[in-house]
DNA sequence: TGTACATCAGTGAACGCGCGTTCACTGATGTAC
DNA sequence: TGTACATCAGTGAACGCGCGTTCACTGATGTAC
């Protein structure tokens, strides 16, 4: 019988994480261990993240994730890398969702950015704290390009693919858009205003001049 | 004869921190510990900064500390405080040294915001980590509202004093210019892209219809 | 000018904490024959 | 179908680390008289 890793899986989603019984093989522990420390991440941030709690929560050893991830900077990585993905799928989704020209696709896209951004803090806060990551890891770098990628493509006005490569680096339009979105999510997150005020995002996207 | 601080801080200032004899009481503990602090921030970052270490580099022991500052967040606050001082004061510069009107004078203090943020890197990035600072220390609240009620008045319009009150909270137009240059100065620090880019920085202002 | 004394600003040893990581090990899995 | 075995994915105790903070103490300062 050939091993069947969705029957494994769906056998431990059946029986639920409180209920199993303890089983020496997990089954599905680096998905358990990046799912416990997204949790950890949003109960904590990213100060309280701590490899030996993500594997508590998983039902695991301390020393289990490093069969998995390496060290505490590979699961952070894995996280972060899983963020950019999102993120990408939330933008390219506003980007698909809105016909009504390039101007107001980049404006859908910084919504959806400043959403993600207050959805997901903890993540969004990670995303950005590189020297907790390992930017060496080719799954990060190529998850945040194709982010950025989305972004280009929206300020370049492109119509087909989003993803289509764009020149030496970005442009200045690019990164006025991008800047001005980031700079809303980070001051919002650290408290400096309240993100939810009437029109005040609108307003704030009604003066980009792409 | 009365306590003379300024001369007790000559004397050390003269004999240096090296060739300085240990002399039981530091004569000016508070401003070295933010001193070492800030060097901290600047070598380690954040996430490296310590109180011990902080002490150790004042040459004094472990507990002293806790006499002027309380506990480790205390001499981050006073450091963030600090800093958002020194953030006012360049944009308080950067608005009086341009006469050409408030479009110019916007433009000018976004320049000297990401300047100054490119400078002190560290302390740049502490100035927003609310979760280690003390966010009910009067001085920071208050420097903190300072550097942005000088941001609010450039975009105001006022010619006069940069500091006159503001209405019920922050405009759009303010929070777009903020957003703008905040976020370029993070993502360029996160290492996004290089913020030295030619035209970039001024591209990017030029996006910024206020 | 001298003296007693309260207050201030340090010392330095100690405590407890949770962390990341290591390591010899073992139970389970899957494959070769 | 059965069996031997390599490999994989766990265990759990232990180690060392640097940290923030505490505490009984002491040396220096400055003031009251």
């Amino acid at each position: 019988m050939p091993r069947d890793l969705n029957a494994v899986k769906t056998e431990v989603a059946a029986e639920g994480p409180s209920r199993e019984r303890a089983r020496y093989h997990h089954g599905a522990l680096r998905e358990a261990l990046i799912a416990a420390g997204e949790a950890i991440l949003s109960e904590r941030g990213v100060d309280g993240f701590s490899l030996r709690e993500a594997a508590r929560q998983a039902g695991v050893s301390p020393g289990a994730p490093a069969h998995h991830f390496g060290d505490a900077r590979g699961l952070m990585t894995a996280i972060a890398a899983r963020a950019f993905e999102g993120l990408e799928a939330v933008l390219r989704e506003a980007h698909e969702a809105e016909p009504r020209g390039p101007s107001a696709r980049i404006r859908a896209q910084g919504r959806a950015y400043v959403r993600f951004a207050l959805a997901h803090p903890a993540q969004f806060d990670l995303m950005w704290r590189r020297p907790l990551l390992d930017m060496a890891d080719p799954a990060l770098v190529a998850a945040g390009q194709a982010a950025f990628g989305v972004l280009q493509a929206a300020v370049d006005g492109v119509a087909g693919d989003p993803c289509s490569p764009t020149g030496p680096g970005p442009t200045p339009a690019a990164i006025a858009s991008w800047s001005m979105v980031h700079g809303y999510a980070r001051l919002a997150l650290d408290g400096a205003f309240d993100p939810e005020t009437p029109g005040l995002l609108d307003g704030m996207l009604d003066r980009l001049d792409v």
